[in-house]
DNA sequence: TCTGGGGTCCTAGGACCC
DNA sequence: TCTGGGGTCCTAGGACCC
């Protein structure tokens, strides 16, 4: 494989520092990005807050209670996304080929540097100065390994890694700090007496083959070892939208449920004809009182964008799936965006159905 | 103390085609 | 009466990420 020197750029806890750059008293204190209703979970919590044992997705009632001191702000996504693009603007001025990866992170493509390490450096200087934001740098030979290596001494990190070094940094860690490996497998593999990396690293790929399947297994097997070969996209294009909402309230029935299935549908659709962009998929999410979690989709010959349609399809979803429990959230979402412009020919037995009914 | 919103990818089974 | 192999498309659920 071709080498390749590749930096992965964290902002530190994002959406706090740009709330601090309009409120520069609270720095130094325990700040908490948070929604405000009964349901919120915090989306960003500072690294003073962090010591309280407050972190992102900890619901805002128990954030709270950990810390009543801290203070609470509730998030503008307007403003992140404005000053997100600012950062990558920056980064992208250092960097030919950037791939950005949500609103505060990135991979940069290094190899045409002499000096990756330097160029790095000029980076997270120049995002502090333009941007007035701290960032996280780690720097590798994969995305996997920047990524590790960004996330190992943050706030403020930077850290070249090579593969080699990144296996023998993080053996004693918990597999859980690889990402694409998540508590759900980390669990498995406790289970099977696999605490560590360095342990994860040592079992037999043929033996995890066994136990998680041919393709999970085999690609834990590669992570353990801090091999990927991913290389860094620099267009990326959404293949589904959707819109969705928790209620404060568990709702029942209907009659209260298909006016909020019309206003999320709107939004969608609105966003989607903003975008000159239309979908063949139409879906419902609905989840449970019990927290379970269903979706029910219709894949429609001509792709759509046109409210009526996304609407009524997805109130008959719904109507067909006749919500058992009392709902706690409901979406809509519009897949298959564009896939091709022209659009599919009809199915043969759905064509054939068409002429029946001719 | 229950657990947001917006995404991606994978799996498994069924329908259907050649 | 017993019945292929490969491929695509679609649905539903689940794991995971930011």
């Amino acid at each position: 494989m071709e080498r390749r020197v590749i930096a992965h750029v964290d902002m530190d806890a994002f959406y706090v520092s740009v709330e601090l750059q309009r409120r520069p008293e609270l720095r130094g204190l325990p700040v908490v990005v948070a929604g405000t209703g009964p349901r919120a979970v915090v989306t960003t919590a500072s690294y003073e807050a962090r010591r309280y044992g407050i972190f992102s997705a900890t619901p805002a009632e128990r954030a709270r209670r950990l810390c009543p001191e801290a203070v609470f702000i509730p998030p503008d996504f307007d403003l992140y996304r404005a000053r997100s693009k600012e950062v990558m603007v920056v980064l992208r001025e250092h960097v030919d080929r950037v791939e950005v990866v949500g609103l505060d992170e990135a991979y940069l493509d290094l190899i045409a540097f002499d000096r990756p390490r330097a160029a790095a450096r000029r980076v997270k200087a120049a995002v502090r100065e333009r941007a007035g934001l701290g960032c996280s740098i780690g720097i590798g030979p994969s995305k996997l390994v920047a990524k590790v290596a960004s996330d190992a001494e943050k706030p403020d990190g930077f850290v070249v890694l090579s593969r080699e070094q990144a296996c023998e940094r993080f053996a004693g860690a918990s597999p859980g700090l690889i990402p694409g490996i998540g508590p759900k497998t980390v669990d498995r593999l406790r289970e099977r007496g696999i605490e560590t990396l360095g342990q994860l690293a040592a079992a037999s790929p043929a033996d995890l083959a066994r136990t998680f399947g041919e393709r999970l297994g085999l690609h834990l097997a590669r992570l353990a070892c801090f091999e990927d070969g991913r290389e860094i996209e620099t267009v990326r294009v959404a293949k589904s939208e959707s819109r969705e909402t928790t209620f404060d309230t568990d709702l029942r029935g209907l009659d209260a449920l298909e006016p909020v299935l019309d206003r999320l549908s709107a939004e969608l659709c609105r966003t989607l004809a903003r975008q000159e962009r239309t979908g063949r998929t139409i879906g419902i999410k609905v989840r449970l009182d019990d927290f379970s979690t269903h979706t029910r989709a219709h894949t429609r010959d001509e792709a759509t964008n046109d409210v009526a349609v996304v609407s009524s399809t997805a109130r008959e979803l719904l109507r067909r799936f006749d919500p058992p429990r009392p709902v706690r959230l409901l979406g809509v979402r519009v897949a298959g965006l564009d896939e091709a412009e022209t659009g599919r020919q009809p199915h043969a037995a759905a064509a054939g159905q068409l002429e029946l009914s001719m």
